[in-house]
Parts: C-alpha cells; sequence; structure tokens
DNA sequence: TCCAAATGATTTACAGGTGTAATACCTGTT
DNA sequence: AACAGGTATTACACCTGTAAATCATTTGGA
C-alpha cells in the first residue's frame, strides 16, 4: 500500500501544525489532484486533435442534447461565461465543426448545431476518452468502483445543492 | 434520492449513442464536477483576501514544507510552469507576502521563503477553506467519507503511477 | 394603439493569468 | 578556456472572465 501525494502534503501540515484538523483534504484534496491530473491526461489527445478541452465540452454539449441549443444555453451547459462561447463558437465554426442559424421569432438569439464533421469528430474522440478513463480505473476492482462513483454521486448532490444548482 | 448532474448527462449519451460504455463517466464525471464547483466555491474567500488560488497554493506549499524553497521546487509542488511562479512570486514579493534570498554557493538559484504576513495570512485562510469544506462534507456519513478518501486515494496512486509522479 | 422603459441575448473591448519557447546566467567538467 | 547542462526570467501568444455595448423583444401606461 503505497502513500498518494495527498498524504504527504497532509503529513506535512500535520508536522507545521498539529492542532489543523486536515480531515476534509483526504477527501477534497484527492479530488481536486485527481482532477488536474486527468485532465492533463487527456488534454493530450485532444490537443492532438486540434481541440481545447473547453472546445469539445461544448461540442460534446451539442451532441448529447441531440437538439439545437443556443448560445446562452451552452454557457450554461458547459459552465462558462457568454463571451467565451462566443470565441469557441467564432472558431468552431471557421473549422466547419458547427453552424449558426438565426432564429426566425425572435432575432436576438442563435441556433447552433454539429455539421457532419462536427459529429464525426466527437463521436470519434470520445470512446478514445472512455478508452483511456477505463484504463485508469481498471485498477481498482469493480466493488471499490461502484462504491466510488456511488459516494461521488452523493457529495455532488450535496455541492449542487448549496450552489445555484439550477439545472433544467 | 435525487439525480446529479453527471447522471443526467449519461442518460442523455445513452439516449443519443445506445452503443456507447459511459461507465467512467459516473466516477471520472462526477470528480471533474466536483473539483469545479468546489473551485468555484473556494475562489470566492481567497479573492476577497486578494488572493489567487494559485497563489494561495504557492504560499501554502511554503508554509508547509517549513523550509526555504526554489521557484523550480514550487513550481513542481505546484504543478504550475516554472514562468508562472516566476510572475506569482513577483506579485507576491511586491505584497511582501514572500522574501527572496540568493543562494550563496550557487547563484542561479532562489530560496523563497514566507514574510510574518504572509505566514499570517495562510495560517488565517486555510482554516476557513477547512471549515467550508468540513460543512460540505458534513452532508454524508461518517462511514461513506471514510470510504470515499479510502477509495479516491487507491484511484490517485493508480493516477500517479501512470503520469510520471515523480514525488519525493 | 403607441411609445418609452425595462428586460433579454449575444457580441465586443479590455485586463489578467498561463504555458511554450527563447534568453540570460551560472556551475562543474574536460 | 570552452562547453554541456541546469536554473530562473523574459517575450509572446492564447484563453478566460468582467463589464460595456449592441440590438431585439416585451411590458406598462397614456
Amino acid at each position: 500500500m503505497t502513500d498518494d501525494i495527498v498524504a504527504s502534503v497532509v503529513r506535512q501540515w500535520q508536522t507545521v501544525n498539529p492542532g489543523l484538523d486536515t480531515g476534509p483534504m483526504e477527501i477534497i484534496g484527492r479530488i481536486n489532484r485527481c482532477a488536474a491530473l486527468l485532465q492533463q491526461a487527456e488534454d493530450a489527445p485532444l490537443r492532438s486533435a486540434g481541440l481545447t478541452r473547453a472546445e469539445f465540452d461544448l461540442l460534446g454539449a451539442v451532441r448529447r442534447t441531440d437538439r439545437e441549443l443556443t448560445p446562452g444555453e451552452l454557457a450554461r451547459e458547459t459552465f462558462s461565461s457568454g463571451a467565451a462561447v462566443t470565441k469557441r463558437l467564432r472558431s468552431l465554426q471557421d473549422r466547419a465543426l458547427v453552424e449558426r442559424r438565426g432564429d426566425a421569432r425572435d432575432r436576438r438569439v442563435a441556433h447552433v448545431r454539429l455539421t457532419d464533421e462536427g459529429r464525426a469528430l466527437v463521436d470519434r474522440l470520445l470512446p478514445e476518452q472512455l478508452a483511456y478513463e477505463r484504463a485508469v480505473l481498471a485498477g481498482l476492482d469493480g466493488d471499490a468502483r461502484d462504491e466510488l462513483g456511488s459516494r461521488l454521486g452523493e457529495l455532488l448532490v450535496q455541492l449542487e445543492g448549496r450552489l445555484g444548482g439550477a439545472r433544467r
């Protein structure tokens, strides 16, 4: 049983400040650290396809909802600012991965959909990502995986409730 | 038992692409989502203290190791580029939170330490952060917390092994 | 009905942080 | 004395968010 980074960080804090209740770090520190490592690992294949993670998330959001989305909806769906979505859409449109269509009724809004190429790109990249993730998770046995997923789900519900988790 | 965001995203993918093995999303999607929500929540108190999260991480690294660190060590410790560390150090030094000292032997390297103010700031902010985290985690019972921490530790070891987790 | 104000969606302007790559400097070795 | 390798900084380009601007729609009286 080897130690992970967080365990050694916690030990350091305990040495330097023994009164500190470092309990939360064991969970939240690990979550942050896992997320950072995963992003680093998964960004490489995306970059080699010419995409940012944020761009991939945007394309994925359109793909999985299976209908046209407005920029505003995309901003909410991908948890980024409207301005960032605008810039990403321009770039993706220049590369013919998405198309914009104006709304007939309300000329303020636009509708975004994937081009065939955009859709094909997502459908090629997503299985790669999932395969990598599966490989990482193979180090845990099945019960541990199920447990982990459930517990994370409980925590995520807590977090969503505590922060304006307004959601459809 | 309510649904979290990831559950609904997974459902969307299953509807649109039933052949997809979305299993890994249940864990890794949740980790990413939790990390994003936590960072958003914890950045606010930091900003009101005039600090970036990255700056706080840097100060924390110096505080917990309890000795002077070089910029290079800080870059490795905080998982960011050397250039970013340089800029952060300048800014923190301008605010008198850290001090630089040149090495007598090897004049390439510098040694960074906290000023009294820097140390006081970390010691004021860290308990706040931990208290917030404790409040979030209070929604899970003790066994669930222990389980979650252990499982995340196992996963993190996997990830560190798979990526050059060179670590003391 | 008509118009002014309020509301709303999106885009543009600007400032700040980050990483890569190029640069400056230092050390130890041959 | 030159060079190979390591450390820190600077230059540049890019991405992001906040805030302001633009344009369209809806609303609430007169």
